[in-house]
DNA sequence: TTAATAAATTGATTTGAATCAGTCTTTTTT
DNA sequence: AAAAAAGACTGATTCAAATCAATTTATTAA
């Protein structure tokens, strides 16, 4: 017998970015001192796999992925809603080098903090370290139960998995505008464009969501987490 | 083009557990007198997911996998060598729960410490704590990289993959003996039993590699890491 | 020592999903 | 507005690897 409820959760979760409530007064002055807004355009890369992390960066408005690519194959890690950190994994002093590439879904607007800053303060402030811990800690999770499902899942469990995560953690509403090409929404969902194509169109048949141009609404949300805990 | 070198590494690594050297000798003593050691026999289950964490291990000497599993699959997340620790995931107050399960594959011995006083010197001591950051950081790394190989490369990569992570990694040494069954070994490289045999064989009669009883030799380096490579 | 059980192996079959190939549609560029 | 390019879609085919089924070998229990 299988345990259901049991990795049926967002494979695409967010963190709660909460660790800067945990700095003084000061602290957010240093920070402020030691960091600038940029914007990106869509599809406009952020961050690329093997470069130096300079910066830890703060989504401020806006949405993207974190993936890993060899050239031939694409495996996107999670992808960052407003409020959410980017570079956290590459804090540390030894592994200063980003692990990923990141870029940008739509239009999107990054804060970025000197990373030798965030280090300073991680030193003195143990609160934030704890935080920081944290969400490392959490991000971890995420990704064990991301990599479970793309390894044991069949492609409609995936999708339904995204579409609920998009639902209740991206989006926070059943009917949401995703603005991804099919080809990204199966990079997501981990399968062929093609195949994605034939899912979604099965779904739409079987009324599990309607589509209208990039808006998905969910329709039968308790069907679709049954498909998601079925696999 | 396909970017050689990546995702080649080592998908089971183990990190380097030196935070305790950071520690002032009040700190260990502390440790030392919260802490208890445990022996645990051969396939004993040492985490359970879902359980409360009171404890972070460290393994003294002996070999375990760090697994989820739904009843169904299990999918292997890492193995923890002599001298890795356990359980840092679940460091978060949060987060107090095992996020996955954990087993002994031989014989081994865990010191067990109370959690309560890793989060104390975790808030004390600084320097341990951005240890405790680098080495979830790591941790990251390397499950990106296997999540990566297990969903993008095919089989013999997987299986490449893993031999040379244990000959390089795990055992230091072209030569180890490898106390696992069929079945072990099947799930800890990601795929059936079945098929790991017929590539077991394969990987003999090509000359990669030779096997007597539980004994590996790895008798081509070279063209295993290639075959690591090209997935 | 034998019976019972578990693990390893081999071959045949099935299958989920990728790939391939081509058409239709929408968007962008000229 | 027409041409070009990119994206969406559909059907046919292929393929890697799982599953199924059966046998052999090794371990454990009686």
């Amino acid at each position: 017998m299988r345990n259901t409820n049991l990795y049926t959760g967002c494979t695409i979760g967010q963190h709660v970015s909460n660790c800067f409530d945990k700095l003084t007064s000061e602290e957010i002055k240093l920070i402020d001192a030691n960091s600038v807004n940029i914007k990106y355009k869509k599809h406009e890369i952020i961050c690329k796999q093997g470069g130096l992390v300079t910066q830890l960066m703060f989504m401020k408005k806006g949405l993207a992925k974190v993936y890993l690519d060899d050239g031939v194959n694409t495996l996107v890690l999670k992808i960052i809603p407003t409020g959410n950190l980017l570079g956290l994994a590459s804090i540390s002093e030894e592994n200063n080098v980003f692990q990923y590439s990141a870029m940008a879904y739509i239009d999107s607007e990054i804060k970025q903090i000197d990373i030798q800053i965030i280090r300073q303060i991680i030193r003195q402030n143990s609160e934030f370290a704890k935080d920081v811990i944290d969400i490392l800690s959490s991000n971890s999770v995420q990704i064990y139960n991301r990599f479970f499902c793309f390894t044991h899942k069949q492609c409609f469990g995936k999708l339904a998995d995204i579409i609920l995560c998009l639902s209740d953690r991206i989006f926070s509403t059943t009917q949401f505008e995703l603005p991804l090409s099919r080809r990204e929404m199966g990079e997501l969902s981990g399968m062929s464009t093609e195949t994605l194509i034939r899912l979604l169109k099965k779904f739409v048949e079987d009324g599990l969501i309607s589509i209208e141009g990039k808006t998905i609404t969910v329709l039968d949300y308790e069907r679709l987490k049954n498909i998601s805990e079925k696999g």
